[in-house]
DNA sequence: AAAAAAAGTAGACAAATGTCTACCCAGTTG
DNA sequence: CAACTGGGTAGACATTTGTCTACTTTTTTT
């Protein structure tokens, strides 16, 4: 629980109180999710955003033949969601799944907007979370559009060294956009260099 | 100038005075830009994002072999400007130039801040702009590490139409990481289908 | 420890996409 | 009108990446 209020404490420039904590607190739902059960199945909707505070979540999407393409990972500290479903309460096209048994804490988008409004630092927090959201979006992009499968690895490894760690080769593949066949011809090369 | 007075007024809840916008308008700058001249130049500082009036906007990367990637473009009514350099005054790695003759106007984050604390709806707006170019940018992201080339110029025409109309072929095709000899080819075999 | 499941590697082949050169066409400019 | 420029197409060939099947290694479960 402790690791939701640093985070708001780090990600804001304005002081939140212990009493402020609290409120904000319950308004979020605590979930445990065992290794492979669903957070969000495709097809629902995403009533809840997720602040992961223990584990290791995978958002991905099924493309017509049946084939699963990862467009995000989250591990401890992280967010997980769909944010357009969330927003709009639209169905989903995504599925998130716990990779690892993980601890999680729910709010509604509702809530947000509620608590937004009470408290300005919570306002700036979410701001500055979507921010920096664009801005690693934005890179990831530029990094699909622009560069080789390999060095998209590389970049990839050098940023989330911790989350290389703790998904297998293949999930790791699919999120840079190649299949696993591939990865394990770029790391075998990569050796000689 | 009246068409980000509607923007504003289009993304936000709260109603926006005259007297109000007045003082908005006031901190932005109008720029007049030529087809091909720069709105930014890789390795300075994008001290401001553009609300475009008028004309069309490219971004885009170079790298190591002196090849173009687009990365992003906008026409009326949109935003342009690198985001991670705006916030935090770092040199940017992208080029932005007008592709058509244009009209923009300009504010730096500064002033944003400042008045986005002065007016909530304006903070509403830019939480709003945020919030869709997340979404905007997930799907982009989707797209372009599961599907096919054939599909994913056929997203871009059907999603946008204005874009595919005022841009050449060899610009579309930087902008879903194609090359402009394969986009010709999809457009041929497409014919017959 | 044995069995089963999950993950990674390898090689042969196919498909998609990139590269390069040449040429065409339309609009603009001299 | 000729020359030029920007954009698009075409075809030959190279490279990258995907697909599939088989096998090995690692991890988990029993």
């Amino acid at each position: 629980m402790e690791a939701l209020f640093h985070y708001i404490r780090k990600y804001s420039s304005i002081a939140v109180s212990e009493e402020d904590f609290e409120l904000i607190k319950s308004h979020f739902t605590y979930k445990r999710l065992r290794k492979k059960q669903y957070f969000l199945q495709e097809g629902d909707v995403c009533r809840y955003f997720a602040f992961v505070l223990k584990g290791a979540m995978r958002q991905y999407y099924v493309d017509e033949k049946g084939m699963e393409h990862v467009v995000q990972l989250a591990i401890e500290n992280w967010w997980v969601g769909d944010r357009e479903s969330w927003v709009k309460l639209s169905p989903s096209r995504y599925t998130i799944d716990a990779w690892e048994n993980s601890e999680l804490l729910m709010i509604s988008y509702q809530d947000v907007v509620k608590l937004s409004q009470l408290f300005p630092s919570l306002a700036e927090m979410m701001r500055k979370m979507d921010e920096s959201n664009n801005i690693a979006t934005q890179k990831r992009i530029t990094s699909a559009i622009s560069h080789s499968a390999e060095r998209r690895y590389a970049d990839f490894a050098l940023e989330y060294p911790e989350i290389l760690r703790r998904f297998p080769q293949y999930v790791i593949a699919s999120y840079i956009g190649i299949t696993k066949d591939t990865l394990s011809r770029i790391r075998k090369q990569g050796l000689n260099n």
